[in-house]
DNA sequence: ACCGCCGGGTGCC
DNA sequence: ACCGCCGGGTGCC
């Protein structure tokens, strides 16, 4: 695992000064190889204090890492030291090698820690001053099945490991390895609950605001809202100023972070970046553009071309069949397009038929020389540079012009300044001024929105080059590339790329944005690694929902940011995640602290002196009750009887749960039921009796199968949220993929479904595609019929025609099927609708989107939406009234769709109406919502440890039982 | 390292 | 003295 170059140490002539030459070198690849030990190591969930042993460091002397009183330092085992094959390197919380552990123990821990058996840690409490040894504190941490063995392990060698007395820890605040001791009060632990309670509020009120408001960049053609401009200002702060990183402070001459006690010389690098985390509809892409145009190096604006003609401003250079282009709202854009797709090969070669502007003629260098451009090339950049003062304005310059100067730009830096220089103006030292492109990440559904925004708010006179790094043909020249003021490209591409000599990764960006950053979870997925090697002097996460499931999510963030020390996981687990997860109160401070520093959150709801940040809308939902025809209600109630008896039958068997699949088919018929009967898929599914059991189970899977595909929204008993990425079990029952790879991974052999507890083994798992069409059979027009619920819909919908004609509406169902049938009755009287479900290609999507929103006057004014179709992000502000057809399991999925009108941009009153049947499982399914609600409002995700009988008691509920 | 350990010098009191 | 003692050289793994 570790490479022999960093055998340095052993070299015994000692000349400090090459001696720190080449130890700067090692650092690096030194805390590179920590990092990368340390991101493997197992989560610090569950593990246990084994004890403490007192122990020494030896070697100080031979290294220049030091320690502070109270400091916690990290052990990394070194089996390719040539002296010893049991070495054992204590280093700081840079990386930097303090020295070693002393033979003797070192040979003893190497045995645990090569097998995993303990995760040793160190803190140093005493004996900071001497020169040659020092005593340090270990901490062994394990699985508790390790505990003997370790113990034994020591012991054996003569190391007795101590549990008892709480002497271990030292006085500092960070109470490493007292954890464990609650009992001598050292730690206040907190119940589960106001764990919970307090994670979950983990992002409230994070804005202060103190920052005010910054207005855009002249290129920015859309004025800021308020909070919008606090947004920029805030974020222009975050890249510019030198504030220090959280848990630093001054302390004399040296920098000391109170965490972990580390200290020094150098002001610890910042981040430079952060998480924008908004509610979604306030903003963010406008806020992420407004950044981009405003603040260039030294906090002047990009310097952008304006051009005489004003058509086209952002011009996306895409490839042709990229989405929304083609069809693209206006010719001007369309035809700029295209040139530029054309140009894009031959770059710059259309420059220098543009006048060039200085926008950021204040800026001190261009004092060299503010003549127009030399020669057509150089039209092409701001700045002249006859007499460059400075090597870096020749390579921004070179950079400027397409070149990738930044390998040059290393060596230059090194000859011009010595890497030790303390540099005390902070401000721009550490950059690579040559940088100019901001890399955004996004989700592939959400790039035609940021092309889009891009076209929207960028001034139309200004020629800001956007490429769409998407598609078989995308250019990989990073001196193109490089040459950008903003890449855009997916996260899915961005992994492909990876490892395949990426030109993305071989770019020092300007700026790095993720977007709906939290997409990037499991540090184990390709794509994290794809995410955490880019390369980028700033670092943003764009997300309207940072923290998913636990505390462990977050750090994939701080990684990304390069928040350091915590981007190591070891500082992480140690620091933050296991005193977190073991309730412990000053971790969880620490931890929102952390946030609170890199974290712009702002809700909706959120006020800014007394006054809401955005002046939304009203909203208002109402149900609407609806009667069954007496026909309906006849077939209703004979449904209702017979799945009445089965799932009774099975209350009593005590089998709900094995046959949970036909429960689940049993209500979703009901619902059906409700809307309307066509729904009812003609295949019968009745279980008959079932010869053997593996037909009994092919049956139920079958069963789930058909619950999914007709498109309703169950929920995942792990998360507990609408399942993503279905997956069936082999006992039929539905998860997430994650959700369930998760209990596989930590159950090990012998895991089992948290539903039944029959074994699961990952490859009987049963995908399901996210969407899957049913065939539409039995769609003929001819035979048509109608339902209660259908007349209702149309009932209000012809009565808001007569009342505004130009009010759009968004009619949700979970049936697709149903949004089929709707179709008839919709084009019989004359509304003019689309249809949009999960079904539909990325290019229908956006064209689908566009033609909806546009407000031509014969445009259409009702959205046909499947519930899940889309997901965040989508922008239907031209609706104003939402239909929900039928109820889902899950209240967020509705709020969510709600929200994708009830946004930002939304002019009108926002009106939903739910259609509920009235005495049937749908009453039913909303009064268990209802309670659901209360729930996550009184104790905020105080969750029902045992899901099963919870959803026992759903089911019971919702069949009267 | 104001230690321990090594090995050479040395050797009554 | 095949010892003890002294004092200089030396020192992570």
């Amino acid at each position: 695992m570790f490479p022999g170059r960093w055998r340095f140490g052993s070299d015994r002539h000692g000349e400090v000064d090459l001696f720190t030459d080449r130890y700067d070198l090692s650092a690096e690849t030194l805390s590179q190889a920590i990092r990368a030990a340390a991101s493997e190591e197992p989560d610090a969930d569950g593990s246990v204090l084994f004890g403490h042993l007192q122990g020494t460091v030896v070697g100080l002397r031979y290294y220049s890492g030091v320690v502070n009183q109270g400091e916690m330092v990290g052990l990394v085992r070194q089996p390719q030291n040539q002296y010893d094959r049991n070495a054992v390197m204590v280093a700081n919380i840079y990386g930097n090698q303090v020295g070693h552990i002393k033979r003797e123990l070192a040979a003893a821990m190497a045995h645990v820690m090569d097998n995993n058996l303990a995760k040793v840690e160190g803190v140093v409490h005493s004996g900071t001053k001497n020169s040659f040894t020092m005593p340090l504190m270990l901490s062994f941490w394990g699985k508790e099945e390790n505990q003997n063995t370790v113990k034994e392990n020591m012991a054996r060698r003569g190391f007795k490991l101590n549990t008892g007395g709480g002497k271990a820890t030292g006085a500092n605040q960070n109470s490493q390895g007292a954890r464990a001791l609650s009992k001598k009060g050292v730690t206040i632990l907190l119940t589960p609950d106001e764990l919970k309670n307090a994670f979950d509020n983990l992002f409230d009120g994070l804005m202060e605001s103190e920052d005010g408001e910054k207005q855009a960049a002249e290129a920015v053609g859309t004025p800021l809202l308020p909070h919008q401009k606090q947004a920029l200002s805030w974020m222009c702060a975050r890249e510019n100023k030198s504030a220090l990183p959280p848990f630093w402070e001054r302390r004399g001459e040296l920098y000391y972070n109170r965490l972990t006690c580390f200290s020094a010389k150098e002001i610890p690098e910042r981040v430079r970046g952060g998480i924008l985390a908004d509610d979604m509809g306030l903003g963010k892409t406008l806020t992420t553009i407004a950044l981009i145009l405003t603040n260039f190096h030294k906090g002047k604006p990009l310097p952008v071309e304006k051009c005489e003609e004003p058509p086209s401003p952002a011009k996306a250079k895409t490839k042709p069949e990229k989405p929304s282009r083609v069809e693209g709202s206006s010719s001007a854009g369309d035809g700029a397009g295209v040139t530029d797709a054309a140009a894009a090969g031959s770059k710059h070669t259309n420059i220098s038929q543009v006048e060039v502007i200085c926008v950021d003629s204040a800026d001190e260098v261009d004092k060299s020389d503010k003549s127009t451009g030399k020669g057509k090339k150089k039209a092409a950049k701001r700045k002249p540079v006859k007499e460059a003062p400075k090597c870096f304005e020749d390579l921004d310059f070179a950079a400027a012009l397409g070149g990738s100067a930044a390998p040059t730009s290393l060596k230059k830096k090194k000859t011009a300044t010595p890497t030790t220089s303390v540099d005390s103006s902070i401000t721009e030292s550490a950059d690579d001024l040559s940088a100019r492109t901001t890399l955004i990440l996004c989700p592939l559904s959400v790039i035609s929105n940021w092309l889009d925004q891009f076209e929207q708010h960028v001034r139309a006179n200004v020629k800001l080059n956007v490429y769409l790094y998407y598609g078989a043909e995308r250019n990989r020249s990073k001196a193109f590339l490089s040459s950008q003021d903003v890449v855009i490209t997916t996260y899915n591409v961005l992994s492909a790329d990876f490892g395949n000599k990426s030109p993305l990764h071989g770019i020092n960006w300007l700026r790095v944005v993720l977007d709906e950053g939290h997409v990037v979870r499991n540090p184990q997925a390709q794509m994290s690694k794809a995410v955490l090697d880019l390369k980028g002097q700033r670092r943003w996460i764009l997300s309207g929902t940072p923290i998913q499931n636990s505390v462990k999510d977050l750090w994939m963030l701080l990684a990304f940011l390069r928040l350091k020390p915590f981007d190591a996981r070891e500082w992480w687990n140690r620091v933050i995640q296991r005193p977190v997860t073991q309730g412990d109160r000053a971790g969880l401070q620490n931890l929102q602290t952390l946030v609170k520093c890199i974290t712009l959150r702002r809700t909706k709801g959120s006020e800014v002196n007394g006054r809401p940040l955005v002046a939304m809308p009203e909203k208002t939902v109402c149900v609407e009750q609806v009667e069954l025809s007496q026909s309906e209600r006849e077939e209703y109630e004979l449904a209702r009887n017979e799945g009445r008896n089965t799932i009774g039958r099975y209350v009593t068997e005590g089998t709900v749960l094995r046959n949970y699949a036909d429960v689940l088919a049993i209500l979703i018929r009901l619902r059906q039921h409700c809307c309307h009967p066509d729904l009812l898929s003609k295949t019968s599914l009745d279980l008959g009796a079932a010869a053997t059991p593996a037909e009994m189970r092919e049956r139920l899977i079958e069963k789930l199968r058909f619950v999914l595909a007709s498109g309703s929204d169950e929920e995942c008993s792990v998360c507990l949220d609408s399942v993503r990425l279905p997956v069936i079990t082999h006992c039929a029952h539905v998860y997430c993929r994650p959700c369930i790879a998760q209990v596989i991974g930590t159950e090990q052999e012998t895991a089992r479904c948290p539903l039944c507890r029959s074994e699961i083994k990952t490859n009987e798992l049963v995908e399901f595609p996210q969407e899957e069409m049913e065939e539409e059979k039995n769609t003929n027009p001819d035979k048509w019929r109608t339902s209660s619920k259908v007349q209702a819909l149309m009932g209000n919908l012809l009565r808001l025609r007569c009342e505004d004609s130009s009010i759009k509406c968004l009619v949700v169902s979970q049936f697709t099927r149903f949004l089929t049938i709707l179709e008839t009755p919709l084009r019989e009287h004359g509304f003019s609708f689309v249809r949009f479900d999960g079904t539909l290609s990325q290019k229908k999507r956006t064209q689908v989107i566009q033609e909806f929103q546009s407000p031509a006057a014969d445009g259409p004014v009702i959205m046909l939406l499947s519930l899940k179709a889309g997901g965040v992000g989508l922008n239907l502000t031209a609706a104003s009234h939402v239909y929900f057809m039928d109820p889902a399991w899950n209240p967020a999925t509705e709020e969510q769709c709600i929200d994708r009108c009830h946004r930002l941009g939304q002019t009108r009153n926002v009106f939903v109406t739910k259609f509920i049947v009235k005495g049937s499982v749908e009453e039913n399914m909303v009064k268990i919502q209802k309670q659901k609600q209360d729930l996550v409002e009184k104790a905020f995700g105080c969750r029902n440890p045992d899901r099963k009988t919870s959803r026992m008691d759903e089911i019971k509920a919702l069949m009267e039982l």
